[in-house]
DNA sequence: GAGAAACTCAAACAGCCGCTTGACTTTTGT
DNA sequence: ACAAAAGTCAAGCGGCTGTTTGAGTTTCTC
């Protein structure tokens, strides 16, 4: 069987690749870009550390492959989040929708919980140009901003933009600060019903009076 | 003068410390713990390497040294600014009291936004035991929730703390992330106008029906 | 069966890391 | 006047960093 054990060796070389992808991401979350180690990628992927020039070309590649892979993961779901709103939808609906995919990987923890995080890292110090994500992020940025207009009608679009990545900071730093994790340890409602609240809230600022 | 010269050389040494927490304090804003480097904070200071183990003992020293220097002035401006409240204080007030350090960082630039994004950053990955500033840090917590719960009644005190600690999450990412250096460009009451509305609604949530 | 291609591996590379050392200057105490 | 103390400095330490190399194994092509 030629083709057979072929296909063999070439998954062993692409199963390499996935695990220092994952590797990368568990370190990437934990400690951000600069606490990046190619020796504890390695190990921790059970790869040699020339693995990573031969896959990667160096641990810059792998680390920007990491970040795309995640990147990609999350702007998928919440892309996907996003298109159960219809025109009818409230403005807690929006809120729901928009927090979705924290609160599912915040209280599914593992991988999910891993990628949010490194999403979020990368939130705060962001790599040069995602070309090829780009379409995608403005699709998740063109979808939330007129579901949040069209239910606030007196806000201007200036201030719709900001509320809408203040509200996507707040849902980052819940994947990155302790209390993320506090959050983390009950069950999927619980944190909805923690979350949302804040959320809309934050889209829908404070009205005139108190 | 035999006094006067020794002060003067004192307060070399005191000038050489200083000039090693600030530079350390730059670096630990720009780029986190993970990204701290021995020689860029000497060099950036104008010291010697020597001098960080002769006034600090270790990296790690002064690090922590820093850290806490920018944690107490972060606490000071904080319980300065919820001093301003009073009982009559409507939840808009209490916004802008918890916010107003940060607006000030932001419109100011410079050492005040950098201990702010220090503190943003341990906020993210916090260090062992700040015993001595344990009792400032309580008292920031209790003043907000207190001020809080007198405008939200119908707010039960696990979500008015996980609202006030959303609020400070949002605050600190405006801090890390790019959107703070793209709105520290403007005018301090810009800044308040954008930031306040969202933090009040957070601190609201969504009562009932939108 | 010979050679090319894919993949893995131990060993080494230069360079930076935090830290220490010993000499040196200036000020203090007596 | 002389020794102790405070502070600064260039040089060097072992260790860890990312990367490269060349040999090794396994599979594919011809």
């Amino acid at each position: 069987m030629a083709t057979h054990k072929a296909d063999q060796r070439r998954e062993a070389g692409q199963r390499t690749k996935d695990a220092l992808v994952a590797a990368t991401l568990e370190q990437l979350a934990q400690r951000g870009r600069e606490g990046l180690t190619l020796r504890e990628v390695t190990d921790s992927a059970g790869a040699n550390v020339a693995a990573v020039s031969y896959h990667f070309g160096s641990l810059k590649g792998l680390c920007d492959a990491a970040i795309e892979h995640a990147l990609e993961r999350y702007l998928d779901a919440q892309i996907q989040s996003l298109e159960s709103l219809t025109p009818a939808s409230g403005l807690e609906d929006v809120a729901r929708a928009f927090a979705a995919p924290m609160v599912h990987a915040l209280a599914a923890g593992g991988q999910e919980l891993v990628v949010m995080r490194t999403v979020a890292r990368i939130g705060i110090d962001p790599p040069r140009g995602w070309d090829r994500l780009a379409g995608k992020f403005e699709q998740t940025r063109r979808d939330t901003l007129r579901a949040l207009r069209a239910n606030l009608p007196g806000v201007g679009e200036p201030e719709a933009v900001f509320r809408t990545r203040a509200a996507a900071g707040l849902l980052n730093w819940l994947a990155l600060a302790p209390i993320g994790a506090e959050l983390a340890a009950g069950p999927a409602e619980e944190i909805e019903r923690l979350v949302v609240p804040v959320v809309a809230g934050a889209f829908r600022g404070l009205p005139a009076a108190g």
